[in-house]
RNA sequence: GGGGGAGUUCCCGAGUGGCCAAAGGGGGCAGACUGUAAAUCUGUUGUCGACGACUUCAGUGGUUCGAAUCCACUCUCCCCCA
């Protein structure tokens, strides 16, 4: 199977420009192919994961990556999916997340000769002059037809601001651009972006008078149809500092059943012949492919190392009752303490399990808290210096452990 | 530039002088049931030294015994006309 057909078996391809020649192009490895990247956190996230594996994907299959860091079209604010305009950043905010991005990347793709490359577009947009652009490319663009576009169409409600406007136009010449400069044939991202990459390919057109290409990847949604790789409006992040490794296993481990395979099949590199196996999985069975889907995903982002941790910490809190080995964990020092000791209501806070002592009463109340396997009913309730000093287990709720240690 | 409308707690959205920490829904959290799933049911959802106190209804300043509600100015957004 070529990596064409391979993509469309893992439902991966949602549009393509031109399906006899994308496919040609791809499943000959002929394609010099961008993804690009807005930095507007200091952390690429779960969804941007998917992108990074297609980039692999393509790139083990003969193709040339270039990951597009978005310095530049980060300072317009890409509209699309949104109904509400973005806060601006500014340029330290996009230089420092670029940074971050690009060592995150670092740990899926090789870069280097003859490898994939990394680009940032700050550095052709930034030198742009306003009315030679506009004279250049400006020309080529149908405002009738932007309207049209879709991810426009949700802000006509909300509010559009010119400036975002005109995101469209910056991704259209980035691609035009790598097209003259980097022999950029192709371009793959999310399918929200359909339209601002089609953009791109009618600016090729016009100006040139070539063809260049588009694929887009399915949006990973659940069966409610939320996109996922979110908890609560938060971002599942890569960095290991802003979602552990563990509650990234965790994410994963508790999709739900109607999730699994599609997940599996969408993010690993497992073979399909073992996804169609899992595939007729049932019932409680379906644990067993969630492990799976949570570990191969940890160890691509996180390292084997990690998954094992986080795999191992997961089932031996579940199963067995505690072992705190990989547990996150918050160190106190004796300035936490009073007289000695600490109330469960200051622990909770502490240890970030609850926003503010009246969630943590409300937790202990309801009888949601347990400390070292013990149900707390007292919201009154301290724990010794000697205590603290051993460690001690906090459960809240039925999934969520953290350690606290003197 | 002219005219009209709106800004309420995480989100949507009621509330137009005291009965408002503010209806209802969504989401979140917890409990029951389970398989670390879903669905369902229940509780809860501003903060704190907690049957009380304190801080919130875009901002600032007023009127009033008392303001989310009235007045003035400011900011932001939307709609219509140009």
């Amino acid at each position: 199977m070529q990596i064409y057909e391979e993509l469309q078996a893992r439902g991966l391809i949602a549009q393509v420009s031109n399906e006899e020649e994308v496919r040609e192009t791809i499943n000959g490895g002929k394609a010099t192919f961008y993804i690009g990247y807005d930095c507007t956190a200091d952390s690429l996230t779960a969804g941007h994961f998917m992108t990074l594996a297609l980039m692999k994907r393509l790139q083990m299959a003969g193709n040339r990556p270039i990951a597009l860091i978005g310095g530049g079209t980060t300072l317009i604010g890409d509209p699309s999916g949104r109904t509400d305009m973005r806060p601006m950043l500014t340029r330290k905010d996009i230089d420092h997340n670029a940074a971050c991005f690009k060592k995150q990347m670092e740990r899926f793709i090789e870069f280097g000769e003859g490898k994939a490359q990394m680009l940032n577009n700050a550095d052709w947009l930034l030198e742009l002059n306003y009315v030679d652009l506009l004279r250049e490319v400006g020309s080529c663009f149908s405002v009738n037809n932007m309207l049209r576009a879709d991810c426009y169409k949700q802000r006509m409600e909300k509010g559009l601001s010119f400036l975002e406007f005109n995101y469209m136009i910056m991704q259209s010449y980035d691609f035009y651009h790598m097209f003259q400069h980097c022999g950029c044939n192709m371009q793959c991202g999310g399918n929200d972006q359909w339209s601002n990459m089609l953009g791109g390919t009618e600016l090729i057109r016009r100006k040139l008078g070539k063809d260049a290409h588009v694929l887009t990847i399915t949006l990973l949604t659940d069966s409610q149809g939320n996109k996922m790789g979110k908890t609560a409006g938060n971002a599942v992040w890569l960095d290991p500092n802003k979602t552990s490794p563990f509650d990234f296993y965790q994410y994963w481990r508790n999709v739900e059943d109607a999730d699994v395979i599609k997940c599996i099949r969408m993010l690993t590199f497992l073979p399909l012949e073992e996804v169609e196996e899992m595939s007729h999985w049932e019932g409680s069975q379906l644990n067993k492919a969630k492990e799976i889907l949570a570990y191969q995903l940890t160890e691509m982002v996180h390292g084997e190392e990690e998954a094992k941790k986080a795999q191992e910490g997961a089932q031996a809190l579940f199963s067995t009752g505690s072992n705190t080995a990989n547990m996150p964990t918050t160190q106190l020092t004796e300035a936490d303490l009073t007289e000695g000791s600490i109330t469960i209501l200051d622990l909770l806070v502490k240890a970030g399990l609850a926003s503010s002592k009246g969630e943590g009463r409300r937790l202990v109340q309801q009888g949601g808290v347990s400390v070292n396997e013990e149900k707390i009913t007292d919201i009154a309730a301290t724990f010794s210096e000697a205590q603290l000093k051993e460690g001690v287990v906090i459960k809240k709720g039925k999934k969520v452990f953290h350690k606290v240690i003197l």
